[in-house]
RNA sequence: GUGCCCGUAGCUCAGCUGGAUAGAGCAACGGCCUUCUAAGCCGUGGGUCGGGGGUUCGAAUCCCUUCGGGCAUACCA
């Protein structure tokens, strides 16, 4: 089914043709003034000027070709040149029948599908998950939704940090305090234990001690610089290392990321780049693009038209070993070997945006991917506290994902028992759905661009804009739902009706809406056009919902229209929350 | 220094490729629970869209300039 606004589009684009005027004047777009339409065009102003005549009289003609579209109920001329367009009820009706028939709530997949990688994960092994991935992980996650929801074919990758100095500095730290364990024996030939010689727990001190001592003792920072060039090199005592670290860690950020409910398709990281790292690095030579500078290894990337100085990509440092735009660029490799994307979306903190354009252009100059690949730098601001600087614990400290999430949580726990009555088992499951809820469109319903400030106490009142506040509308419909199918009512026995107020009227326009919705979310890789989307549609529910009786009224047909629309209402939020990355409740 | 981003109500944010009276939420104030969940609904007050120029029939939106803030600027990721 085509968008209620795709379809008056092409019946405007019509009637501009039949009157000699370009088809580029006939955008329809929803109205600014919902008082009096439901869709404009304002291209009969922008004709005026070259037609050389007054704009109302060319929105006049327009309307007057559009009075038998059976799409409107109603096309009018304003001044000075508005063409105001209100949506007939018989097709808000028949719009409805179909959504509710066909597949995906009438939103139809893309017909040429696409592949494409999206890359939203980068934690580092070894590190505790903190808020700067919550939205990777966040934004990520509901792209990789919608884009497959839209019928794309994504494959998403964490692509973990397990190849860089942060290994190095581990291995440093525990050479340190246990020099005796197997791995630093440079001549054991034998197997290593199973066993990782340190916990979770354990690693999670390691490397912030590691990391604090680097940078105030030069020496023990350079050992730290060799150990990473060991490692890379392949000693094989490291290299075990790294795969405990691995074990250690992959374990827990699954745990992580489970509870948050993002997945990926592909838990490769940085080393599973490694391999491709040599055959990469000859090739650009031999090509030409690679050349000693300063004692490292740098590919040109700076182009003709830059406004600013693009520093070359560098590929080796001067002690050899790989760094970040080597691996990016190696990842590149095997994901063009194995997949040849059409596409590669890097869901990334956006102050790393000078570190992608070098890599992108390095990549398509040295023939690693295609020109014609997509290589998309997706950059999300910073979170930010309350005082707007970024976001940390009381103490000052980087504040663990998990502590936030336990502290959201029971907060919420509070709030549900304080007013509602349930088991404690109830509340405390009923809290995670909410909590999750909360943060996660805390931060969706922001532009991802843009800086934000959680406010944890906002968060929780979940009064207004929040994703309790859509929750609770999904509850309010389940929970009339409930009741009318327990009192034996059937509402599929009966038809949608014509609307018969605004309010009614208002909410199955807005329910309509949901593939525009849809679209504005894909084209513009806008999660938050989603979230205010089902903002409107929870108010527009709410409104009717306040003034309409639904369950008391005698009239069983007017009855089942009305539970069919609400019905569909609760589909139509429950299929978008679940593309935003997150559920509701039962009860709350 | 150079480049990019941001600046909209007391606070947090919308505002779709320029369009009609700049919208929400929170906070403030006033109403609405014997009736389908008051985590809700209805209403009131609150803005020279940082400042100044310009383009246009029309600018929060585009261009220039200026002020304020943030970020980036080859061997960390």
């Amino acid at each position: 089914m085509k968008s209620i606004r795709r379809q008056i589009a092409e019946e405007v684009c019509k009637v501009f043709a039949a009157h000699g005027l370009d088809e580029s004047y006939a955008k329809v777009s929803v109205s600014n003034r919902p008082d009096l339409c439901d869709y404009q065009c304002n291209g009969a102003m922008a004709a005026a000027k070259v037609l050389h005549k007054a704009p109302i009289a060319i929105a006049e003609e327009i309307v007057a070709s559009l009075a038998d579209c059976p799409l409107l109920e109603e096309a009018e001329a304003v001044k000075p040149g508005f063409i105001n367009l209100t949506v007939a009820k018989d097709l808000l009706v028949s719009s409805l029948e179909k959504m509710d028939h066909e597949e995906q709530l009438g939103y139809e997949k893309t017909s040429a599908p696409k592949t494409v990688i999206m890359d939203y994960g980068g934690p580092n092994v070894a590190k505790p998950l903190h808020v700067g991935h919550l939205r990777a992980a966040i934004i990520g996650e509901s792209l990789k939704r919608i884009w497959r929801f839209v019928g794309e074919n994504v494959i998403s990758d964490i692509h973990l940090g397990d190849w860089g100095l942060q290994m190095g500095l581990i291995v440093t730290e525990l050479a340190g305090r246990q020099p005796d364990l197997v791995y630093f024996d440079e001549d054991y030939t034998g197997e290593y234990p199973k066993e990782a010689p340190f916990t979770i727990s354990e690693l999670e001190e390691i490397y912030p001690t590691a990391s604090a001592k680097s940078k105030e003792d030069k020496d023990y920072y350079s050992r730290a610089l060799a150990a990473t060039k060991e490692m890379q090199d392949g000693r094989r005592g490291y290299q075990a290392l790294l795969s405990h670290i691995m074990n250690v860690s992959v374990t827990d950020l699954k745990k992580n990321y489970d509870r948050l409910s993002v997945s990926f398709d592909l838990w490769k990281g940085e080393a599973d780049a490694a391999e491709y790292i040599p055959g990469m690095v000859e090739q650009m030579k031999a090509d030409g693009f690679a050349y000693v500078s300063e004692g490292a290894l740098v590919v040109d990337v700076a182009e003709e038209g830059d406004t600013k100085e693009i520093p070359p990509c560098m590929i080796l440092k001067s002690d050899g070993a790989a760094l970040y735009d080597t691996t990016d660029l190696a990842t590149l490799v095997w994901r063009e070997r194995d997949y040849h994307p059409d596409s590669v979306i890097y869901v990334v903190d956006k102050r790393q945006e000078m570190h992608f354009v070098q890599v992108f252009r390095c990549a398509k100059k040295t023939g690693i991917v295609p020109q014609e690949t997509e290589l998309y730098f997706l950059g999300f601001g910073t979170m930010n506290g309350k005082d707007g600087k970024p976001f940390k614990t009381r103490e000052g400290g980087v504040m663990r994902l998990s502590e936030l999430i336990s502290d959201i949580n029971d907060k919420m726990y509070e709030k549900i028992i304080e007013n509602q009555t349930m088991t404690e088992e109830e509340a405390r499951q009923t809290a995670e759905i909410v909590g999750l809820a909360a943060i996660k469109y805390g931060d969706l319903s922001n532009q991802p661009s843009k800086d934000y400030v959680f406010d944890v106490d906002r968060f929780t009142s979940f009064e207004g804009n929040t994703g309790p506040y859509i929750l609770y509308s999904i509850v309010r419909i389940g929970s009339i739902l409930r009741k009318y199918h327990e009192a034996g009512g059937d509402e599929t026995a009966y038809a949608i009706r014509t609307p018969e107020n605004d309010s009614e009227r208002d909410l199955m326009l807005q329910t309509v809406r949901f593939s525009e919705a849809i679209d504005g979310a894909y084209r513009e890789y806008a999660p938050n056009r989603l979230c205010a989307y089902i903002y409107e549609l929870c108010n527009a529910f709410n409104h009717f919902y306040h003034e309409t009786r639904i369950l008391a009224i005698e009239d069983e047909e007017k009855k089942g229209s009305y539970v069919r629309l609400l019905s569909l209402v609760r589909d139509v939020l429950l299929t978008s929350i679940d593309l935003l990355g997150f559920s509701a409740p039962e009860k709350m």
